[in-house]
DNA sequence: ACCCTTAAACTAGCGCTGTAAGTTTTGCCG
DNA sequence: CGGCAAAACTTACAGCGCTAGTTTAAGGGT
């Protein structure tokens, strides 16, 4: 088959339809193959658009990790700020939890991860926050939301219940955890989130809000 | 090749073979055919031995995880022990940084992972933490810990640090992460779980201290 | 109007992968 | 001492990411 009058595929399309197909049917099921199967298409001619499988998988993280707002960094306090990147983040994040595992791996050369860590690190430099600190804070809540979208902690605890109740005696009930698995994360990285942030706000005080209220300009 | 007079393989020296294969040479590197060549061996003669590939990976992923200590729920207080199971389990991750992909998608079927949740749990509940929170903060701790030995936020950053500087403002130090990765995610660590800690505490002090006291067991 | 470059599909194929099937020889147990 | 299980083997299959080379259409330059 020769060039075709109309291009059958596009970045765009592949990307669209690599996201649906990881989110459908897994990440070891995302073969070039398959994708190009989805497509209408031979395989290797995903070659013509993209150099690599982990380009295409870039791409697809990006879109994701692309939805996240971290507007309220230029408009509330940092705190503020901060609950609402990380659930906007973790929305993003489970909504497509197949792809999870392939982006908690670091940011890379993906624009969208980047421009998040440069407003977040903004934000709170802008906010007082002396820069390694704001380095660490950045980091420290991305571990807490990846971690928190990728392991889902509940949904490990699938098994023969009578298993888990002869041998682990605490978790007699650990089997009940799949049937509420989304309430259970979600619970589990409200209450994190809020720890983290109380933590992180008597911190402020001690540090940056007593220095700048010593300061003639705080 | 018949059956040889001594057999050649264990599960426990094809757990340590790979475990120093991943380590050495990282996931993707690790292959069936692979493993068995620094084995001496064939390939399939694994499958002698495990049914799969990724029961062999369970069974690393495992050993890594059972180094985890929780001896400290049954000595200290719910905090301190929390603290030091939080160590305990990131040193643990980060010693075998290659394998954390695969255990970070759940404790699954993995006694050692099972039986660290169950001791953390238990340890909790005993505290005075009542369960459901006490699944909570196992979870919230799990996913920190987790993630922050799975994407090194350091790691990410090693392009061209012109290419931040241009799109990026506030990341222009951001190369230099790479050169403090370890001392960065150790930082990240060390204040996120602070202050994890010191919101748990404070919920602590309004929930659980709060009706103990009231109560004449208390 | 024509040529030429480039684009976008194709087919063929390489060296991998996990793993199933069947073979051979050894060690051990009844 | 016969026979069965164990543990190595060889062979083979389907699928993987990706490269090379082929074909034809699209589009720009003169």
């Amino acid at each position: 088959m020769p060039r075709p009058r109309q291009p059958r595929l596009t970045r765009q399309l592949i990307v669209e339809t690599a996201t649906a197909l990881i989110d459908a049917e897994g990440l070891p099921a995302f073969s070039t193959r398959r994708l190009a199967a989805e497509l209408g298409v031979r395989g290797p001619s995903l070659y013509n658009h993209f150099a690599t499988k982990d380009e295409i998988l870039d791409a697809v993280a990006d879109t994701v990790t692309g939805v996240v707002d971290t507007s309220g960094f230029a408009s509330r306090d940092w705190a503020a700020a901060l609950r609402d990147w990380a659930w906007s983040y973790r929305r993003a994040l489970t909504a497509h939890p197949n792809i999870v595992p392939y982006l908690a791996q670091g940011p890379g050369r993906r624009p969208a991860a980047l421009a998040m860590a440069d407003a977040v690190y903004g934000g709170l430099v802008r906010a007082g926050w002396p820069p390694a600190r704001a380095t660490h804070i950045g980091a420290a809540l991305r571990y807490f939301v990846a971690g928190s979208a990728l392991g889902s902690f509940a949904r490990g605890f699938v098994e023969d219940p009578e298993l888990y109740a002869a041998h682990y005696p605490h978790l007699r009930q650990a089997h009940r955890l799949a049937e509420h698995q989304q309430s259970v994360d979600e619970g589990a990285f409200a209450l994190g989130l809020d720890a983290l942030l109380h933590g992180l706000a008597a911190e402020y005080a001690r540090t940056v809000g007593a220095v700048e209220s010593a300061l003639p300009s705080g």
